[in-house]
DNA sequence: TGAAAGTCTAGTAAGTCGATAGAGATTGTG
DNA sequence: CACAATCTCTATCGACTTACTAGACTTTCA
């Protein structure tokens, strides 16, 4: 599992949105100024995002981005997997089980690999973005 | 951290070296033959791994390669830095630090990405080609 | 109707990945 | 000594990915 630039940014813009979850939709170029983000590259990014349903838009002069969750029900596992893929170090979850049931030879290495990856999901999985933004240390 | 092909390909390898440690050097032509390895590629790999010095080498006629230490002695964790680069999902240990203490809006993210790579390296410096190798499940 | 916003498809420069080629250096054997 | 086997090293390659930009299109609302 690797986080890419793009992927950050997803965070961060998220992030952004949770901070501000009760005062309604803003616009791209508000989130691209406010955060310091390419804006164009960021348009592409919401979009993802929305597809993957984590936030919601409207068009139009009034228009604007929101989460399409609450904060607290939003984790940061769903957002790098929308971004960069799976958390497993090598492959997926699937994958990963897969060679450990089927590879005599390395059976062992890819459940250490496994059990990596359950560690970070355990985290990711568990960590909102309610929870990052109103951390207080 | 992501594990490439070609990282995945030095475990193989080593974890061979390692079942096969007591026998002395091996070539590499018999490495990739029996792991099914492309054999120049794991040429440039193992040389990798000898300047960071997980194997030696000898050349001419009765050459190959062997672990440099025993296999109870080699870390996962030192393997894949070598190929792969960090295990940070993010950066390095030292720039998730350094956002952390720094970026004051996203501290906290850093905070978590930072936990995920203890994790990871937790567990994949704990991990030695010892402990696949001699895996009895 | 028209300005302002999101939607979508392309493209692009630079870099990475997986792999191959081939010349060079070193060593043991005949 | 010669030579064959082996490791060493540099260069190159096509395909793909990454980070980003451009621009046309669609929708909304004043």
């Amino acid at each position: 599992m690797k986080i890419s630039q793009k992927g950050l940014y997803a965070l961060e813009a998220l992030i952004f949105l949770a901070r501000r979850y009760e005062k309604g939709a803003i616009k791209i170029r508000e989130i691209a100024a406010t955060e310091d983000l390419p804006e164009k590259f960021l348009e592409l990014i919401l979009l993802e995002l929305k597809h993957a349903r984590l936030v919601e838009s409207e068009r139009g002069a009034r228009g604007g981005y929101r989460l399409k969750r609450d904060p607290s029900k939003i984790f940061l596992g769903e957002i790098i997997r929308t971004i960069d893929g799976p958390l497993a170090p090598f492959e997926d979850a699937e994958g990963l089980r897969r060679h450990v049931e089927h590879d005599k030879k390395h059976s062992a290495l890819f459940r250490v690999l496994l059990s990596v990856r359950n560690a970070a999901a355990g985290i990711l999985d568990h960590t909102s973005l309610g929870d990052i933004c109103d951390d207080k240390r």
